[in-house]
DNA sequence: CCTACCGATCGGTAGG
DNA sequence: CCTACCGATCGGTAGG
């Protein structure tokens, strides 16, 4: 019963926490941040009602807690690669883009969740509406830094600026994501968004 | 008191319908089906909760008729332009679908509703999941026919297969209008989408 | 973290 | 027998 132990009332907590935004995940992801229940999030992580008030006092903690845990695992990926800086290594910043997306086709959960919530989050009353504004912008501007690198090298194809293209790639991603959780079979995200980069940044073929 | 009038109970029926209808596309749009209660529908509609009850039994017919009515609206405006045959005017296909496109500016409200319902619809259990399943796929067999009779012609520049193209160009104008609604100033719609189909159909600039 | 609750509101139905 | 509703309230459940 001591911290070195890797139990004790600290561990627990982390684990029940852990628990609990897993069952934010599912919960949130099927029928949104509106349609989800605390009773019920509480029975997924197999915690009463009022235990779950006690390690999120309000419904919109728990859907804060989801998005920076999801924030949180991505920075450690950008960490982990050389996808870093855009600017630098634009080339290599598309091409870890794509292993992100096929790599999201295992946690098709994680998937619905994003797209869950970033539909209902368009009314500005939503709770992470300006949430999703910001990670939109963000997106858009490390794909600008990535395209006007490539621009400069005289390695863009495509007739469109890079702010234009920025906003095309997070679309397309975003768009085959939504028509993959419809259907899984006869939508093939990889080699769409491949296509199209391809389109844009030739040099991206070899 | 006569139908050629545009009175009486028939007219009063479809007026009354119609408000209510409007009202479904403001409350779904804004927290989506599970977010929307019926006393803010009929709230918003001017009638009463009971009132609503009988024009329709269920929250899931409201859902249902909105949806449907939609899709008369497109249906119309597809017979109207020379769009209706994908493999016979493919050219005009794709400008028509641009054209719809810069119209659904004007209906923020539409555009909405269709991205959060279409975001929440991703799990099987929503009563509108098999609507947008089969709507999609529908969209896609219209661009992919419009694609194919360009290939067939030889007026595809692309790599990509007109099946992929076709699930490219969904992806694209859900991507972006999602994106628009977020920040209306910093996505141009029109001239992403029109970048993309010049870089895939090049006889599309003229 | 549980049992025991609250003010309110949910989708749907009663009689008139 | 039809329509277009109303005020009140049902049994359950919401977030807290």
């Amino acid at each position: 019963m001591n911290a070195s132990s890797g139990r004790g009332p600290y561990a627990k907590t982390a684990e029940v926490r852990r628990r609990i935004l897993e069952a934010c995940v599912d919960a949130f992801g099927e029928t949104g941040f509106y349609g989800a229940t605390m009773k019920d999030i509480a029975k997924r992580a197999g915690i009463s009602h009022t235990g779950l008030l006690h390690h999120f006092a309000r419904k919109e903690d728990l859907l804060i807690a989801v998005l920076e845990l999801r924030d949180e695992r991505s920075a450690r990926f950008l960490e982990s690669a050389d996808a870093i800086d855009p600017a630098k290594h634009p080339v290599e910043a598309l091409r870890g883009m794509l292993t992100v997306i096929v790599d999201s086709e295992l946690q098709p959960g994680i998937m619905e969740l994003h797209c869950v919530l970033s539909g209902e989050a368009t009314s500005p009353g939503h709770p992470a509406h300006t949430y999703f504004a910001e990670r939109y912008r963000s997106v858009r501007r490390f794909y600008t830094d990535a395209y006007t690198a490539l621009a400069e090298r005289g390695e863009l194809s495509s007739a469109a600026d890079p702010k234009t293209l920025a906003a095309m790639t997070l679309a397309l991603i975003n768009g085959l994501q939504a028509q993959w959780l419809f259907d899984r079979d006869s939508v093939k995200m990889e080699s769409a968004i491949h296509a199209f980069l391809v389109s844009a940044v030739p040099g991206l073929a070899r």
